[in-house]
DNA sequence: GTGTCGGCCGTCTGCCGACAA
DNA sequence: TTGTCGGCAGACGGCCGACAC
């Protein structure tokens, strides 16, 4: 569905949207250029399908300078999936480089913002949800403490535009803020279970917003058309036109339509090296970010096959942490921050092998130079 | 999910698969050779997801001769929703059309087949679903009628493998069959409401199947590149691979892989004039067909600008009894019956204006003879 | 022969504070 | 501060035959 017919604002749509979809994901704003992996998005589909994509895929570069013409931000239906619809047009490869300032992506995240996993007991026959206090006080409309226990109706929306509704109190010994009627409707009806998430955000009165974040992203169908990605891409080179993709950012975390300003950063610019070492960001459990560190221990293909010469995945790394193959030991250019080397902590690899990745450009198998490109 | 996966035995799935899907869907075999409309498909994928398909679609026949190299029977594991991957290798425009005895769609329904359209009493907080009698006594095992009142415990399986239990009474003044002790439980799990149906299938002790059908097809998601579905058989072409679509066949009714044996027949073999009389098969409410008559008023594209002579739905018809809108206005020469006219039932329009639609062949756009065609 | 309903029992939902982590 | 649990009361799930169509 379209998040504008669910009768919220378009901005506090779009916050829900984000909120739902985790702090790091982030859609690059219409009318900015981009760059196009159909090779992550190819990732992506295979992720999200448990399915083998075709191999057949026509020769084509692996990635695509594209203008972003348009994002719909949308949910699914049945499990309230977020997802988007972004329409792409490719720019020609003697498009300029130019970077203007082009609009930043502005922070999503509202201030009266909470999310909670689910425990046990909230998705217990008890049916009710323990709401931390601090949340409380910051997500729902101040108690009348004057009545004991005090007591009031919250009705919630979610990107549906579907109302919920809710009984909030605060009692218990020790007192605490609890969700009771009407809680364990929406929990059935959503199919919540324990380690899901729920995220509410508050505007002031009546207008309390309310998304579902499942632990274990939804198996899609496997639309035996979205297996073709490259063949998009490839048309609308072919035709000069326009295409739109669908981009699922709970089904991996990797995005592949990227601002052209952090690729040209991250490959242009800065020169990778073997041993050099970086910070990445992950999402906790929490739905805040943390940084892991890791070194880069080498650069190649991840496909040398069908995607020779790409950035995708290009970087291989080994990490500070080891947290049980949680985290990839392939990573794109983009996604890392590589940190200066300071000499009081010396790198137990030799600086001197320095092998760098050729600085692909955009676009691609052009063979032109890094000054070429006017930044 | 793959069929195969569930444990059920192949012939029993498929007879299952068949039984949701409906008694006018059919799958050509493996092997055959069929006609694939990406016209159709594209209709198909703007119905079952609401939304408008790209215009811009490489300049390309609106059919294609293809030969069936597989088809997976599969079924949604949210909804239960029946749907199947086809693949098709495009055949050269050379091929000779010549049409040995392919191996005819043997029918796929048992005889021990129950289909019940839930009532609102079914699916009530009522917790039981009486079953017609004719129905219990040749779906279920037979009762034990020396215990008053006599009851057995039912166990099936559906489409995934999942058990279902029910408890099977004969009680109530008058006697009725009656599934009571688990039925909740599958109608809530299935989400079932009043107008849905289940489906029955007996193969003997402990071979109970059990199957859903809903009497709205759910909206799937519209994965973007779903949208394209002209690019993949323009790919396949172009570079003599394979490819692989999925089809609804709960989505909408016209089937848009077709055997070439009923293509060549509806299409060259038959002259539709205006005027002309004919039947066509629809399914009723009951999962059985019945024929509707009706009349052709005209030839004509259905879209001249991006499907031009195609016989996707080219034939304009008037229906005998209006259904208000429920039929449409527009079928395809492959899906009527021809009636001979009758002198008896005189025709209101004069059948001089012969009309008749000019006989493209397969391949289209070359200009060759029916009498090319060995048939 | 089958759908709907009133009646009614028994189970389980769901509200409560007591605890403990 | 907040997750889990035992206790309890009331609601409703679910079994029954009575009816009517």
């Amino acid at each position: 569905m379209r998040l504008s017919s669910s009768g919220l604002g378009r901005l506090q749509e779009e916050e829900l949207w984000h909120a739902c979809a985790g702090p790091l994901v982030s859609l690059p704003p219409v009318g900015s250029r981009v760059v196009y992996f159909p090779q992550g998005h190819s990732e992506q589909v295979a992720a999200s399908t448990h399915t083998v994509t075709d191999g057949a895929l026509p020769s084509f570069p692996p990635h695509l300078l594209c203008q972003l013409h348009n994002v719909s931000m949308l949910a699914d239906e049945e499990t309230d999936e977020v997802y988007a619809h972004i329409t792409l047009q490719a720019l020609s490869p003697q498009s300029d480089l130019c970077l203007p300032t082009e609009p930043g992506t502005r922070s999503k995240h509202p201030t009266n913002y909470f999310r909670k996993t689910l425990t046990a007991s909230d998705t217990s026959t008890h049916g009710c949800c323990s709401i931390p206090r601090r949340a409380a006080e910051k997500v729902f409309p101040p108690l009348d403490f004057s009545r004991d226990p005090p007591v009031q109706e919250l009705i919630a929306k979610d990107l549906h535009g579907n109302q919920w509704k809710f009984r909030h109190t605060f009692r218990g010994q020790p007192k605490r803020h609890l969700l009771t009627i009407g809680w364990t409707l929406f929990v059935n009806a959503k199919r919540l279970v324990a380690g899901d998430s729920v995220i509410f955000i508050w505007y002031g009165y009546s207008e309390l917003l309310l998304g579902v974040r499942r632990a274990h992203c939804p198996q899609r169908v496997a639309s035996a058309d979205a297996l073709h990605v490259g063949l998009l891409a490839a048309h609308a080179v072919a035709t000069n036109s326009s295409f739109t993709l669908s981009y699922f950012p709970r089904a991996s975390p990797s995005e592949f339509v990227i601002p052209l300003s952090k690729y040209v950063k991250a490959v242009l610019r800065s020169r990778l090296l073997v041993g050099m070492r970086f910070r990445m960001l992950f999402e906790t459990s929490e739905s805040s970010v943390r940084r892991y560190m890791g070194k880069i221990i080498g650069f190649g293909d991840l496909d040398p096959v069908r995607w020779p010469n790409s950035h995708w995945r290009s970087v291989k790394v080994s990490w500070d942490e080891h947290a049980g193959g949680e985290r990839q030991f392939r990573v794109s250019p983009w996604e890392i921050e590589p940190l200066p080397t300071f000499p009081m902590y010396p790198s137990p690899f030799p600086l001197g092998m320095k092998h760098s990745w050729p600085a692909a450009l955009l676009p691609c198998h052009h063979g032109e130079e890094d000054d070429n490109v006017d930044l």
